[in-house]
DNA sequence: GAATTAGATCATATTTTTGTAACAAAACTT
DNA sequence: AAGTTTTGTTACAAAAATATGATCTAATTC
């Protein structure tokens, strides 16, 4: 799960961070206005925790962006001033929850694992493609109706496929989202090599399709054979 | 991909081409204005990295003829003045993007990519040419609704023939396009006859006409039958 | 705190792509 | 038509990318 945090003040952004990384959520962070609306074009995030009263613009209008764009992110608002007004705006512009500093971090934390929880259970909770059927509220994988026990990086990289079906993703679009910006690319893709054949190998053991095609020179392909 | 690097400090010249090489980016690089303003001349870039301030003259000028000239390179403008002014005039201009002096590389390379990938989405993301379908986003090619499985050089061949379409492109031109002055050219032209024939072969074999016309003694020309 | 597991790293194999060279065919020249 | 140059074809070698299995480390569980 990876998280977008936008929030200008750099201890308050920092701590948050640090929080939900220790959650086990895969996070990036800014301060800007024009930075945040760049990374959700160019990247995937399953939930943005957005400062409403940034330097360079107001949050409001990232929300806004988000949902003339169809972009799937849950949106959780977070703002100074406990003005209704304000809440009501974002609730109407379709933000999935709203906290008012100051906060505890548990608290933004609860509220943070209640959106994505009702998102998961938002109409259907069950993705399925050819043998291979996903039971996202309660992260598991099936192929052929027998149990995969995947990591957590397998699911997670599982899910990346199947949100992007035949789409070719390049090694550097798949580390930057299971890993984040932390990760030092570049040097080595070892890690996607080894996650990748172990991921294909569990749902091949369990006599599914190698649905996880390379393209050579780009990354993979998750697709039909 | 190709593009120029525009930047008068040696160091963060080299660096930056490196980098994005090791992304796969084919670069050239140059300290000049002038020099700029021949290359951007003779070849074509997807992209040009561009410093304001230059020994002999200003990096906005060479802006203002990529404009006027109606040349499709993205413009990223790199520059050390924080100037609010100069950051308006260079998107007024036109310029795709602007990043301030210092920076970090993968911020660098964040913006190229998104420039690329905002040029290429840039309202239809496909490309057709009689039989031949080109999905530019996941870098793939279709004749007659069926994949071609093409390798990257094969690839980037075809994406220049398609942006150049009915203009005959010299040997020297393609060898430059794809491969940088790094090539030591003038010997032989050999790997251009052998991935022009691969790249017909695969065309062919799935029913696609021969576009790649042959122009003795000048180069190829990509046109309908 | 020992045992187990996930995840990263490394060395090594395998596969695919790319470049080269030698030769054949075709196109121009005279 | 013979000779010259350019282009096409093929097979192969070099290089690059990917896959695999083993090992190591850090985290988690018991």
């Amino acid at each position: 799960m990876k998280i977008l945090i936008v929030e200008d003040e750099k201890e308050l952004r920092d701590t948050i961070c640090t929080y939900l990384e220790n959650e086990g959520f895969i996070c990036e962070k800014t301060a800007h206005y024009e930075d945040a609306l760049e990374k959700v074009q160019v990247y995937t995030y399953d939930l943005v925790v957005l400062d409403i009263t940034l330097p360079d613009g107001n949050g409001l209008n990232l929300l806004r962006y988000l949902k003339n764009q169809r972009i799937q992110s849950g949106v959780l608002i977070v703002s100074a001033k406990d003005s209704l007004e304000d809440k009501l705006t974002g609730l109407e512009l379709g933000a999935d929850d709203y906290i008012t500093k100051p906060f505890h971090l548990a608290e933004l934390n609860a509220r943070v694992k209640s959106i994505i929880r009702r998102k998961n259970f938002d109409g259907n909770n069950e993705v399925i493609f050819q043998q291979l059927k996903i039971d996202i509220s309660n992260t598991e994988a099936w192929v052929n109706e027998q149990l995969l026990e995947l990591t957590r990086k397998e699911y997670e990289l599982l899910i990346y496929f199947i949100h992007n079906q035949n789409r070719v993703l390049t090694k550097e679009a798949i580390a930057e989202h299971l890993w984040g910006d932390h990760m030092d690319m570049a040097d080595s893709f070892d890690f996607i090599y080894t996650h990748i054949k172990n991921l294909r190998r569990k749902i091949q053991e369990k006599g599914g399709d190698n649905y996880i095609k390379t393209v050579y020179g780009m990354g993979y392909k998750f697709a039909a054979s």
